[in-house]
DNA sequence: TTGAAAGCGGTACCAC
DNA sequence: GTGGTACCGCTTTCAA
């Protein structure tokens, strides 16, 4: 029992009369072992506690049994979600979880590069790491881009955005009507707002409304959707909706608007894009997309898991309109977007 | 330059023209190096890229340069600031982040004790590791209880919050002469929780004001916090002031009740705990406690990263009353709480 | 000062 | 089937 403390291959084979090769393979499972000695070491084993140390097997083995994760630096539930997805996903495959957070840090390149000596398999959230460094740490190991496009022929694992935000568009334009719609989120701050961005603009193009604003740049959390309620209530008269690149953001200035006596969606409509739980529950509900967050982690973690046999593909997984309340909708409606496909 | 693929010791021994002992000594500036030597391994080095592998340092060394760190899983800010507060501090100090989350998982137990395999220190949040299993890891490595109090002699990085708890609960009983207060949180979910409860209950003793309502019971975050609204609205007539256990449950509730049309602090008072960014942006501003959590971290960070040198010691940071609109206050002044100390 | 060699804890090949 | 042994890549005595 317990005294784990000094215990050694070899020590384990002295105390149960064989071979290190035989407790070796026992506790592997591997090779040919004849059932008397396997119920006998094993039962040493279990006896005295052994577990063999990971820093061995990971230098015989030529593998770390980590993977890691490289994010800007986590407020909401966005990253919670997609932290827990990827998460989930390797400990139940016994391996371990390497985080690392970029915080928008000028070095954080070579940050990167040097975890990734520690890991079979990288994780890079997109827009967090510079192109160049991606392709030369594709070049040395499994990596993935989770929620972007990778350089090159680097794998990706996003959610469909484009459309998505296009027929959220449209839905505001069409069915409600509406002609002075702006957005909120910086089109180059990441991949996924930047495709947003071109959903809007393209829902414009098709139904020939003029795009009257220029995006509001902001970060994507819920205090940078107040500040943006702030400004836009100082600016001047209010546009008739506003788009946000995400929930947070949305359910910032939703709170900013309501805080200083506007309606919603009687004076202002506002969407969201991400559907996080809060999106449900306030009041009003945030008409916005459905984007399956948890799972876009846990294919990521997936494929790197299995990267060894098996080289990530990328996968494109589908969003959902989501129609509530906030968008001036009086129900509470469905609209399903493009269902799953692979990137080309 | 970049073909640092199968770059050994032994490999840039050779190329040198030196001894693998040589190069270990000059890599590491350990031992004594004549200047020529030195200078010839060291162009050698950056010439061939040559960086050591991990794995044969980490077996040699019998340490792995990881700290681990153990969460319940994470939603909101503040497990967001207690993440980035610890990888940075663990980044600078050229070390690795292993992260779990217990999820409420029954079997997290055994994970942590897995995980700690793995690392050269373990920092546990309050409430998500049993005890038990706290006093075994700690009888293994380095273990450090982050916002809780650690079993036994483990030492624990926590913020002051009765006392905080206790002043704000008082404000609202003195100096707003309010009569009847709700507590929403649960006491025994988690240490800090059950802190601020017994401050909640302390400040009625203490002004011999009866304690009327039984806690509402709420997970920490701000989805929580909407559905406590609801409940209220439909239980009947509301308390005059909803004490919450931490900031983000009392944004949701704040939200969830302005939704309604219940006005905040007129019909109702709202307090919160944590003083997270968003706190001071709503409307009305929150009342709540601010509590140092990317240093209470970086604090833990800090003891793990030098705990093979110098042992662990308990901290206590203070916390502060942060008096703004949600109770009831014209204006927004501060009064400061506890100052830092040490833990008996 | 420098180098040869013995580990660190496991895995796996190669004989028996 | 089983055991001896040579690695995996690096650090650190111990001699020279």
């Amino acid at each position: 029992m317990s005294n784990s403390h000094r215990m050694t291959v070899r020590e384990m084979a002295r105390l149960a009369g064989v071979s290190v090769a035989t407790v070796s393979r026992v506790f592997n499972g591997t090779g040919q072992v004849s059932e008397e000695m396997r119920q006998r070491v094993l039962e040493s084993i279990k006896a005295h506690g052994y577990q063999p140390d990971h820093r061995g097997r990971a230098l015989a083995a030529r593998r770390h049994n980590a993977i890691g994760l490289v994010f800007p630096g986590l407020a909401g539930p966005y990253f919670g979600e997609l932290i827990q997805g990827f998460e989930l996903e390797v400990v139940q495959s016994q391996a371990a979880v390497h985080i690392l957070c970029t915080h928008m840090r000028s070095d954080s390149d070579e940050q990167v590069i040097e975890m990734a000596r520690r890991v079979d398999g990288l994780a890079v959230l997109g827009g967090t790491v510079s192109d160049d460094a991606v392709l030369r740490l594709a070049g040395a190991l499994p990596v993935v881009v989770l929620a972007g496009k990778g350089p090159g022929a680097v794998p990706s694992i996003r959610a469909e955005n484009h459309d998505a935000m296009r027929a959220l568009t449209t839905h505001l334009l069409e069915t409600h009507g509406l002609r002075d719609l702006i957005f909120v989120g910086s089109p180059d701050g990441s991949p996924d707002i930047s495709e947003r961005w071109d959903g809007f603009r393209a829902a414009h193009r098709d139904t020939g409304r003029a795009q009257r604003r220029r995006p509001v740049r902001a970060a994507l959390r819920q205090e940078d959707g107040v500040q943006v309620a702030t400004q836009l209530l100082k600016r001047g008269p209010l546009p008739q909706a506003i788009v946000c690149a995400n929930d947070e953001t949305a359910l910032g200035v939703l709170v900013g608007l309501l805080g200083a006596g506007v309606r919603v969606p009687e004076d202002v409509v506002i969407t969201g894009f991400d559907d996080v739980q809060m999106a449900g529950l306030v009041a009003p509900a945030l008409t916005t997309v459905r984007q399956p967050i948890r799972e876009l982690a846990a294919e990521t973690a997936r494929q790197l898991l299995r990267a060894s046999t098996d080289p990530p593909q990328s996968r494109l997984l589908p969003t959902e309109l989501v129609i509530r309340r906030s968008c001036g909708c009086a129900g509470a409606r469905n609209t399903t977007g493009d269902p799953a496909r692979r990137d080309p």
